[in-house]
DNA sequence: CTACTGACCGCGA
DNA sequence: GTCGCGGCCAGTA
């Protein structure tokens, strides 16, 4: 069945599709964003479970202390640094600066689009 | 119903 | 930097 998903779902697949290209958000606010806050695990699952064709920026979401949720060395890994870095993203160890390059971060600096200032 | 497991989070030591 | 604990939701056994 496929009931357009959740909206739930829907939601934090907006929330991650709001992420600006070059910006990272973290999970909890993305569920924050979608109006969830909290669930930062629902967000999670919602990523593995996103329909095949659709087109979301899913590298943009890290861990709240902006390391990549996959394992080092994976092959979501790999790809979810090297999509980053390819933004201009700057992937220390598997690490991004949310300080720089987080949403949450500094709004502010988000609207201007031009990281650490 | 309990128990375990996840692309998680925040606080405290 | 590390480790532990409780909270959170959904699926599976």
């Amino acid at each position: 069945m496929d009931p357009a998903i959740d909206d739930a779902h829907a939601r934090i697949y907006a929330a991650i599709a709001a992420i600006p290209r070059g910006r990272v958000a973290s999970y909890g606010a993305i569920a924050a964003r979608a109006g969830l806050p909290g669930r930062a695990r629902l967000v999670g699952r919602a990523l593995g479970e996103v329909p095949a064709g659709m087109e979301l920026p899913w590298y943009r979401v890290l861990r709240s202390s902006g390391q990549i949720a996959f394992p080092p060395g994976s092959q979501g890994f790999r790809e979810q640094s090297r999509r980053l870095k390819a933004e201009g993203v700057e992937v220390r160890n598997g690490r991004v600066s949310l300080a720089s390059f987080g949403l949450d971060a500094d709004i502010d600096r988000a609207l201007w689009g031009m990281p650490g200032g």
